[in-house]
DNA sequence: TGACTGCTTGCAAGCGCTTGCAATATCCTG
DNA sequence: CAGGATATTGCAAGCGCTTGCAAGCAGTCA
């Protein structure tokens, strides 16, 4: 009976630590270590590519391994290694159903390539700078930026952290710096007007988001050029506050109130669904009163519901272009920059007439 | 000139150290204390809520810490500490919009609180395993399953692992263990049946996702108990392979080609949507001829395309819920293993006819 | 004045891992 | 079998931080 001698807080302790061993802790290196007989380094060498262990000391590590269960901490790893395999994806777009599709692809691709997306939701009005103080306090190897309308700032603050960066779908306004890949939204939108003059449209409005997102303005100048010297006419344009479907409803509502037109160029699938939803609507039939041309082809533009005929941007391979990149710059840091353009395609349904 | 006396590997290590120190390099908690003229203590208490450091301190760590542009490094902190703030986030959902939602709100509402969210897509075929796997490498606080079809195993095994776990939306088949959180599948079953009722349809079929999904399963129930005792009667449910358009579409065709029933409820609105086209495409007229009833209410359901009525479930409640039982989880480490069920409620459109 | 209290502070150990280095073991070749 | 080349191994230092502990330092009260 010497129990009575221990005080309270001693016990507490003892309670705490009984847990915290019986109960809680994971194996550490140093545990595997001692059940395999060997040093820690050899534990620690077991589990990095190229270092220099024999078969024998492999072979106890890994049958100690497993029979504790022991994990490498990657965080304690990466302290050494100056590399924590996180990569950060920033985005403001989710209320966009491609980036569904995107978000899908982004994580499916690091995943595969031993990375893990820590994700920055920079919608709703959250601060860019508490995101890129969280990048820091995690140090992130990398960061990419899926948006098209994020601020340039941003993209900046994080290359003068020393942060490898790569920005994906849309480019700042001012394109000096920086690694970009997305879809080429000039070319996208030149098809546009191609496609909408080969159907005998002679009269295309312009329906866009956001004024400032260069995702708009490349498409838009796309057209324009395509449709200079022919006799198809821009005779309109109109703008949204976002990619949304009540911006294209309310703006194609507005539009046909005017009249004047018989296609209307989308700068996005979304406002293409609010668009026909309009039309239908007031009545006026597509394709024949009116062509409605959307982009992106989203998984719904193809529902029959809506048979949206529009430009497709090769959503999957920017995003591995932008992976390759962001992994690439991470190994060699050193700064390839420059614009990466994939081509658009046409993809034809319902909403245009037959050319 | 001495310099001859430098062999080549002592150079190039200078070299790398000089580039790593003038490039590279981040300031560490070192560096403040040095330019502040206090100890490394100092620093690191300056950044621990509620440890005991002199406002005279705290102010010139403060101002060495702005001028050198340092940030505590979460990483080698979390060593200590034994927390890291990252919160997993698992889905195999990624091809349903109302996801798009659902991250939204979660990486919001983590963000708020201070965690970082850590994202696996385990979708398309990806090893569970290999997920567990980086989730205790990376040394996450808790977990968040988001999905209704992820297998009970993955529950289990985070949980034996020990780490806290709540799943959100949909539960595991056998519901012995964990934290649940999510829609009232039964009620909101009920609901769809006494709608329907009122609605006066009488022959009603059931068109749900995966058959071993709890939520289809829950839907279902809910429905058949408010139909028994009725003058309506269950004629019929079919089930597709996932909540996904072309087997709510090819679903419907197949049920339509039977006949013998006037409104269909459909596990999820997609499902729905394809049910839509469905009739669409055969010149069945909704609501006419055939009602129909979609779950969940994400945001197309109310385009006017499809202006599907249906029974919401409280999306944004069912997040909140599961973060704040998460994040208790982790801070008391009691397993308060439980279900939390948020009621549906109907949302009323125009695919059902008038009461 | 001196003992006592309650804050601050720096020291040093340690979190779980990597890695340069030197010692040791192993393998070849003649 | 000697002798050199190569491979393997453990030691110890260190990554950037936290924290128990004891020393230092006012301030308080008798």
């Amino acid at each position: 009976m010497q129990n009575h001698r221990l005080d309270v807080p001693t016990l507490v302790r003892a309670l705490k630590k009984n847990r915290a061993s019986s109960i809680e802790r994971r194996p550490t290196a140093k545990d595997v270590a001692k059940l395999a007989g060997v040093s820690i380094s050899a534990v620690s060498r077991t589990f990095t590519a190229g270092a220099s262990v024999s078969t024998g000391t492999r072979e106890k590590v890994l049958a100690a391994t497993r029979s504790l269960g022991y994990r490498p901490n990657a965080l304690a790893r990466s302290l050494m290694t100056k590399r924590t395999e996180l990569i950060a994806i920033i985005s403001n777009n989710f209320d966009n159903p491609l980036f569904m599709e995107v978000f899908n692809l982004f994580t499916q691709c690091l995943q595969q390539r031993g990375r893990r997306p820590l994700l920055a939701n920079l919608s709703g009005g959250a601060r860019t700078d508490a995101a890129l103080d969280m990048l820091l306090k995690y140090s992130v190897d990398g960061v990419i930026v899926a948006s098209s309308t994020l601020p340039l700032r941003f993209v900046e603050e994080c290359a003068r952290a020393g942060l490898p960066v790569v920005q994906a779908f849309g480019r700042p306004k001012s394109a000096s710096s920086g690694n970009i890949v997305g879809a080429d939204n000039f070319q996208g939108g030149l098809l546009a007007g191609e496609v909408l003059r080969q159907r005998g449209y002679r009269s295309v409005a312009f329906l866009g988001g956001p004024r400032d997102a260069t995702s708009t303005v490349d498409r838009l100048q796309g057209l324009k050029r395509s449709l200079t010297g022919t006799d198809t006419e821009l005779c309109g344009q109109v703008y949204g506050h976002s990619y949304c479907h009540e911006a294209g409803f309310t703006l194609m509502k507005r539009l046909l109130q005017g009249g004047g037109f018989d296609a209307v160029f989308c700068g996005d699938d979304v406002l293409a669904m609010g668009a026909l939803d309009a039309c239908r609507e007031v009545g006026a039939r597509v394709p024949l009163d009116v062509g409605v041309l959307g982009f992106n082809d989203m998984a719904m533009a193809a529902w029959p519901a809506y048979n949206l005929t529009t430009i497709r941007q090769p959503v999957a391979d920017i995003i591995m272009m932008a992976v390759e990149l962001l992994l690439g710059l991470i190994e060699e840091s050193e700064e390839i920059a420059g614009l990466r353009l994939f081509k658009c395609r046409a993809v034809e349904r319902g909403t245009l007439r037959r050319a």
